[in-house]
DNA sequence: CGGCCAGTTGACGGACCTCAACTGTAGTGG
DNA sequence: CCACTACAGTTGAGGTCCGTCAACTGGCCG
């Protein structure tokens, strides 16, 4: 009836909010729909914008970001695909967003997609999981950030990013091998640290071969259980000791 | 057509989740609902329990709680009436919730509940749009963890307190008085810190007549705007600064 | 009174920040 | 081809904020 669309193209249709929409309605949703193609770091929009579109990401990571008066950038968050945005209450946005990577994303026109939901509460109900299951991972990320150490926080990091990456087909080994969107900076941004602390711990984690480094972007993590128990280490010190783990007084 | 209802005399009716509901509605939800009374530190649910019910908070301050291994907690946020628990993908609880002062709330057991929001999908949206606002919160308390030094950090932990007290009648004064329902320890808690160092903030803050104490639990805040200025500096070492405030370089 | 707990304060050390120098890589233009 | 620049990243030296450990105070209750 409508033909091919670049929703049949969409790497996300079965995922994200489109997951709750049959064939009619996401080609009704794709009637109020725009695509927008960006490179890494555009902005989306910006800190004290009318929050007047939402947005679904089909492909990438945004980050969001607070600016802070003395200029350093802290990022309260990250979105990745399959991502939703544009949720808030307030009529203007407290948070700027930017594309980290290459970013592809839907935006909608506030009002005519708040009618739709109306109509469409199994998509309503997807948006509320999504935040749902946002809601937790903030939570967990003000434990890594309340309570962990750098080389913890670090390490949390990158176990995060590397369970995000797709999955090779019939993947078994415990190696992940994968590149890095981010500059030590952005890292630091995320993780409450300064870009410098982020590098020592990055050095940290290579001589203790928990990562390798090709180059600084390149990321091979020989195990990632490993990296999983230095993550979650709840003492501090220990991380320090080589080799053996200190018991915990 | 029921006679009076405990809902007729809760406080939170038109407010909460119960606001989203018609009399009739919420004379139906009160069918699958329990009143709980808990007194200060009582346990609502614990990590890895089942999670089998929602909460609906209608009095006073809820802790949620993650222990960690070497018995340190770490709070992860505060639910403050009227407010909602219980929303979780999971089968199970991430974390305990524990009343902070005395709490009354209304449980209701999942299946009913969910049941019910498909047929009241203005509830579900209520509830989603607590949701999102807390995650708001969360996104803000990530910048206080990840960004702040610790006397900026107890002083918007008291900032929010303050701002969450119910005002007196056509209150207009700067002034606020209210009492503490932490104790030092549970403050350092949420805030990452340990209650030493809240201890020495608060003694700061005092000196600097930014507070005063009639007693540790009885927190007098002359001028609510001095506070928050104290809140959100972003240079940590112009807080030391006794007067004079320091150009950002 | 004595025990207990919340809270305060001090001394000290360590993790992280600041400032700075240096390396490596990529892009530009003579 | 080789400066030259620009920027990401690494590494070191030194200072400081905050955590750890400890002693002390004050209130409450049996």
């Amino acid at each position: 009836m409508h033909g091919i669309t670049r929703c049949d193209m969409c790497q996300v249709r079965r995922e994200g909010i489109c997951a709750a929409l049959d064939d009619d309605a996401r080609a009704q949703l794709l009637q109020i729909s725009r695509r927008r193609v960006l490179a890494a770091h555009n902005v989306i929009f910006r800190d004290g914008d009318e929050a007047d579109h939402y947005f679904s990401i089909t492909s990438g990571i945004v980050k969001l970001v607070k600016t802070l008066a003395d200029g350093h950038q802290h990022i309260i968050g990250l979105v990745h695909q399959p991502g939703f945005m544009g949720q808030t209450l307030n009529r203007r946005h407290t948070y700027a967003a930017e594309s980290a990577t290459g970013v592809e994303l839907c935006s909608y026109p506030r009002a005519p997609f708040d009618a739709f939901l109306k109509t469409h509460p199994e998509l309503e109900r997807q948006i509320f999981e999504m935040t749902v299951r946002e809601l937790d991972v903030c939570r967990d990320w003000t434990l890594l950030l309340g309570r962990k150490c750098s080389y913890e926080r670090v390490a949390g990091f990158l176990l995060m990013m590397a369970r995000r990456m797709p999955k090779a087909e019939g993947q078994v080994s415990n190696t992940v091998h994968f590149e890095l969107p981010f500059t030590r900076a952005e890292m630091a941004d995320y993780l409450g640290l300064t870009l410098e602390t982020v590098s020592r711990q990055f050095s940290r984690l290579k001589k203790k071969r928990i990562i390798a480094l090709p180059s600084s972007r390149d990321i091979i993590i020989p195990d990632i259980e490993l990296l999983s128990a230095v993550a979650q280490i709840e003492s501090c010190s220990s991380a320090f000791d080589e080799g053996q783990s200190r018991a915990i007084a």
